[in-house]
DNA sequence: CTTAAAAAATGAACTCGTTCAATCTTTTTC
DNA sequence: GAAAAAGATTGAACGAGTTCATTTTTTAAG
């Protein structure tokens, strides 16, 4: 019987990566212990091992996938967006943040967050890094369309303007995640109150 | 003797960092074992946990040196700076950036960087994140100087603007970071080619 | 069907950060 | 200056992530 182990293989890493999801979400990463997500996947503590490097990974592998949903939803907007900057970009981003913690808690994410800067050679960090990378892309594109379509000046540099909205609406995520109080609402309004004034500023200007 | 254990404590508290910031460097974080490090600082185990709350802390601390430097330095630039916008922020970022590699590797960077992600809420990495805003508020009085000398177009929101450059030049700064191979030119260059074109803009622009 | 080779699973042992009850040192009190 | 109180030091023990030699299961070969 061809394909057993593979298809044992695939369970398995459904499995594990489930049960730690779970016991992250219930728990918190840090007390959901090794020997207890194994044991909840049915393997052992080893095998859980040969399929994730470490503990992170596992954790890395589910912000991926989250990441991945939100890319699609962001697509949609870039299709289609509001004809107008700071409108175009309120409506992606708070898509982005909308999406970010429903299934992934503020710890989750910090923890997510700090694994792929610290050790960002392992091939899931790696994954994570070219998903921002997408992410990026994405905004970039999205202000490419709308300079496509008129709305933003001709003269303007989308790349570089769609990395530094990008950038800043990524560390401003990372200083919410931080901060357990502060509600998506605020970081919201900061982030646009950011971003207003510079989309109105290629909105309409005309350099001299 | 008044003052005997005063002495000893600070005594104690700078070998025990020397000690772990030269282990740092040598073996890298992960290596410096807590051990090697209440060895090389004359101390035990269990005292230097009476000094520091956990090894992230020691690294921290260094971390928080290397930035109260830079900001003094920021500051003699912020007060005098080039009159035209791209090479004034080129001018300041590149003084953060040459100064980030003189203490303190990639690897310990993206350490601290992950602690202070992760554990937000101990005192340092709330030290850290402190220094963080202080650069932050740095670039915005860089902009508002700018402002002030009519070089920076006086409609600009200069807080916003400030914001959006700074969280660009520290998101720019942990990828450099998690890229052993990217030299620092490459990163200056990278971050210059993003905010030259958006300085252009405020910089001689008219609203329409 | 048997057997050899390859792949996967296992869990006890190891490492290293962290804790804490016991001990020692300094300061204060009288 | 002796005794008591407060503060500081210590290192063995603990806990949790990770490793790896051994065993078990699956596949391939004859």
């Amino acid at each position: 019987m061809a394909g057993l182990r593979a298809k044992q293989k695939a369970d398995k890493t459904r499995r594990i990566l489930e049960s730690a999801t779970t016991l992250f979400r219930e728990q918190g990463y840090d007390s959901a212990r090794i020997e207890d997500i194994a044991e909840m996947a049915e393997v052992s503590v080893g095998t859980l091992y040969n399929y994730y490097q470490n503990k992170g990974d596992i954790l890395v592998a589910t912000v991926a996938m989250e990441v991945t949903e939100v890319l699609e939803a962001g697509a949609r907007i870039v299709a289609n967006p509001p004809l107008n900057v700071a409108e175009a970009l309120r409506t992606l981003i708070e898509q982005y943040y909308d999406h970010s913690l429903y299934y992934l808690s503020k710890e989750m994410w910090r923890t997510a967050m700090a694994i792929s800067i610290q050790q960002p050679d392992t091939p899931l960090s790696r994954r994570y890094t070219d998903l921002d990378g997408q992410l990026c892309a994405q905004v970039v594109r999205l202000i490419e369309t709308l300079q496509v379509r008129g709305v933003v000046h001709a003269s303007v540099d989308a790349k570089a303007m769609g990395e530094v909205f990008f950038n800043n609406l990524n560390m401003m995520f990372v200083e919410f995640c931080k901060v357990d109080a502060m509600p998506l609402e605020e970081l919201k309004a900061r982030v646009n109150a950011q971003h207003a004034p510079i989309a109105a500023l290629i909105n309409s200007i005309k350099i001299v």
